[in-house]
DNA sequence: TGTACATCAGTGAACGCGCGTTCACTGATGTAC
DNA sequence: TGTACATCAGTGAACGCGCGTTCACTGATGTAC
């Protein structure tokens, strides 16, 4: 995106705009690869043919397979992060965007195409074994996601001290619900609908106080089954 | 587990109970390599060593790193949900069971020792990039999980019709807490403690109802910042 | 403005390594006579 | 009950392969004079 257009086409015309620009081509095509097939499945001879490149010029740009890990995971929280706060500034209904925020997220469209998917899960998986490095760029994304969305709650009338913790447990019930839904579509397609729409009802439409009830009232629970 | 004692100093006494006491002791170190480093980082080599063998032994048991993912998928779900299932039979106080799951769950001995983790969130992160086999594996065992959960609430008195979508919701905010937890744990233990925190907090104590709040009432919501 | 040279992005072959899998072989088990 | 032989779990070397990384080389860029 915003590249050059007569990239690929030139001569290695100029040399530090053009290498400036087939860096970021680097870093996108990663981005894509590694939310689609994970950080493990992507070699670095397909990433750099991804790219348009031949596989020995990664050195020129990344110390190492992991360096570039962080920085692909900072480019798309970024650009995702950006958006998501657009999102709101564009629209004067801050809880319809939420409502649709949370559709989109818990969509099949969202659950099947895992190379476009949102880094909040589609990173998350890798991250876990990742190391220090890697983790520090997932989790400063993450924050900007908190931060984003916590803001919004505020102005939908959250009270302050509530409002950062509604975002991370939104977060908390996408990640999982979208997580588990993946995990089970290739074999029970059903089932992996079912997830999506659970949670989603949860957030949007059932109360959840099951677990308050559970937590708070010593009542009726022995009058077992 | 069960094993017998002489196993490893005996000169292959017996073969056929050995054998199968061999394959046994295979699937186990499997199911705690996988969830301790990944499918990916874990090779034939280490995995045949940590159960006391050679590599080229491995083909004697299993057609595949595949073959034996589901198995060991299998295996773990069921000494899992077979143990979340007694802790309820063993109980009278079935809601008390409930809230020490969710604790237990969320704490941070859960979230660090992940090799003995709950394959609910542990095998997910590798269940999503597998094949349909093994996400067959992880789908049954995930099912496991919503019944003995599902019934269990049906026995604290929640209706027949919501129990099933409770289950699949609290496994969804347990699954996605632990999922980010583990995601920023190295880069950034408080916020990976936050997390914890906060998804126990809005399953136990908070109740979790301004999602309902935004998607039902149209008031208020114009008042910005 | 024109020439000489250092820089450095890109190339493609090569490095050592560990992967999943195969295979010839060993030797005790378990069976047939 | 005793001998002969098929079975098969375990061994360890070897297979081809792709990995992340290194390197000598190319040639245009960009700079110094």
């Amino acid at each position: 995106m915003l590249g050059n257009i007569i990239f690929g086409i030139s001569f290695m015309r100029i040399s530090k705009e053009q290498a400036a620009e087939n860096r970021r081509a680097i870093i996108d095509a990663a981005g894509r690869l590694f939310r689609a097939q994970g950080y493990d499945a992507v070699g670095l001879n397909e990433l750099m043919s991804a790219a348009g490149f031949t596989r020995g010029g990664f050195y020129n740009h990344f110390s190492s397979k992991d360096d570039l890990a962080a920085e692909a995971y900072r480019e798309i929280f970024d650009t995702y992060s950006n958006a998501l706060q657009a999102l709101f500034e564009n629209a004067d209904d801050a809880s319809a965007v939420f409502t649709e925020i949370i559709d989109t997220y818990l969509s099949t469209v969202h659950r099947d195409d895992v190379g476009n998917s949102c880094p909040t899960v589609s990173l998350a998986h890798d991250s876990v074994r990742q190391g220090e490095t890697v983790q520090k760029a997932f989790s400063h994304g993450l924050e900007q996601y908190v931060e984003v969305l916590g803001s919004q709650f505020v102005r939908v009338g959250a009270d302050m001290s509530r409002a950062r913790g509604d975002a991370i447990d939104l977060l908390v019930r996408l990640v999982g619900a979208v997580t588990l839904a993946r995990a089970v579509v290739k074999s029970n397609r059903e089932f992996s609908d079912e997830i999506l729409e659970t949670a989603r009802a949860g957030i949007l439409i059932r109360a959840p106080r099951l677990m308050l009830d559970l937590a708070c009232n010593d009542a009726s629970s022995n009058e077992s089954r």
